[in-house]
DNA sequence: GTGGGTTTGTGGCACC
DNA sequence: GGTGCCACAAACCCAC
């Protein structure tokens, strides 16, 4: 990190203004998705029920994968 | 909540699936910002001082120099 | 937060030791826990398999009782 | 990871059992942090100033000052 | 303003 | 040694 008013710091910036670009558009879609919550509300739907289910769907797939890991570090582990 | 196992099931479906796929979307954006610290990495930037530049620059001045005062306080009291 | 030097002072003190004191003990649960995992090492266990097993315990307990809790909320939001 | 089903058993539940006991203590410990924490809320400090504050006094002098001198050069760079 | 939950950041650990 | 991963801790945000 020499060059502090030179290269390095054309380099710096671009890094920097790369990840706030990116940050950005990761907070639009975390304002879409609220909107589609607010949305379902609007649908007589329950916020808290919903985010739940989402969260279950995930889990349970995290889950499954987990159970395989598992099953495939066993067979290591024993070295079949 | 009402309907359920009718028409408000779909909807309820098409407002999961929504959801999860705009969640995707914003996962793909935060394993493109983890590649770009780690390319800054790459170029010998410390990433851990990048995160903070990209904090404090999103953070209004005023509750910067807030903060900072504010520790500065606690440390005069507990001799640090 | 008056009294730079003085009560107030005191207090901050006192807190400030007492969250020191039990992150030390916070700590020493970690380095029991570390002793652990390498004992059973030494049993010829993998950890890898046994951090697994672990966690999966930990998230079937609360992978149950986000069912429940779901439940909870249906039952809830039908005003049942 | 040999003997699936026999005398190992036993070891490996023993260890698993160890393993969940330590970690019941250690999210007790983690309980009782936060309680202090909100004690001292109650009190009119500033929580996120307090951690940063012992933060500080873990990290080694050196390692903080470097830190900061790095940021330093980096704001510089940037013009901030 | 307080609590809960989600998300982000940091540190430790294992593997290469 | 250094890199990626995972778990813990902290910050943020919303709803009440």
């Amino acid at each position: 990190m020499a060059e502090v008013g030179g290269v390095a710091g054309e380099r710096l910036r671009s890094f920097v203004e790369r990840v706030e670009r990116l940050e950005e558009e990761k907070a639009a879609l975390a304002a879409d998705i609220k909107e589609v919550y607010s949305e379902a509300k609007g649908s007589g739907f329950d916020i808290k029920v919903l985010r739940q289910i989402i969260r279950l769907r995930k889990m349970d797939q995290s889950d499954r994968r987990e159970q395989e890991e598992l099953l495939d570090i066993y067979m290591r582990a024993l070295e079949m």
